[in-house]
DNA sequence: TTGCTCCTCACGTCACGTGAGGTGGC
DNA sequence: TTGCTCCTCACGTCACGTGAGGTGGC
């Protein structure tokens, strides 16, 4: 009996899947240093993930398809949300002063405000497609009711 | 004096910056045939257009971008919408029977609603991770308030 | 032990970017 | 005539896809 841990090792063909992405796309984002910079692992050995991994490809993946960058502006703004965990964590222990601590909070807000400018700006130009669309869809259905 | 007329003819740089892309673009799409088949010219002339040709380019950067398809899927939703347009100058056109007239108004109905369902697919995924980041951005602003 | 998935090159492809060297048109 | 933009190759690049030939682990 095979007993299926929550946090089981996973090989990388069970990330891609789990992902939405290729094995391939992996190594590719490995190499670039935008995945998992240093495995530590022998030559020729297998890489190994587990949850977390998951969570960060998904994250990845979703932010490329979604916002349509380039893996360099995926990399900033991965580093950035990097930079924003370790403020977090910075931020939830305990001796942190409160200048610092209010400090923490600005930055996270003038990061968060960024990418939402980003995503809103994307979504206004998929709205307005969108309406337009609509409504010649709405026109046919006028047409349609009138015979 | 140098009459601008409203359709003047236009010169491949200056759709390029109308339409928001490059002239190297616009030369790639039609070797592909997504754009202006056969334009046409002896070796070596240079290429012109049109009003129009900036209305369609428009659309066709405005599609891939915001639906981040390939070139091939572009190219058939570009074909869908050419073959909507003959459709709806048909409609338009004297002598259509009734029947017919029908006919055309479902194929465009199927038509458009087969994109909204793409584009509203694709609205939901950005608007789920606008509303996350929305929220931590809201606990942010508790947390500053807080202060 | 047999299958499957993994490993590392390395070349191919898609969607253009970027010169090189030359010609066209306001 | 001078500048600018255009022309056609053609090689470069980014983000992977796709084998080739070989080794690892349930």
């Amino acid at each position: 009996m095979k007993a299926v841990a929550a946090d089981a090792p996973l090989r990388i063909g069970e990330l891609a899947r789990a992902a939405g992405t290729t094995t391939r796309t992996i190594r590719y984002y490995e190499e670039l240093g935008l995945l998992a910079p240093a495995p530590e692992r022998e030559q020729g050995r297998h890489r190994s993930y587990g949850a977390a991994d998951v969570e960060r490809l998904r994250e990845i993946v979703r932010l490329k398809d979604l916002l349509g960058v380039t893996l360099d502006e995926l990399k900033t703004i991965v580093q950035a949300e990097d930079a924003r965990t370790a403020l977090r964590e910075e931020f939830h222990s305990g001796d942190v002063s409160p200048q610092r601590r209010t400090e923490i909070l600005g930055r996270a807000a003038g990061h968060l405000d960024r990418q939402l400018e980003l995503l809103r700006r994307r979504r206004g130009e998929l709205d307005a497609l969108e309406s337009e669309l609509a409504q010649r869809r709405e026109r046919v259905d006028v047409l349609l009711a009138e015979r």
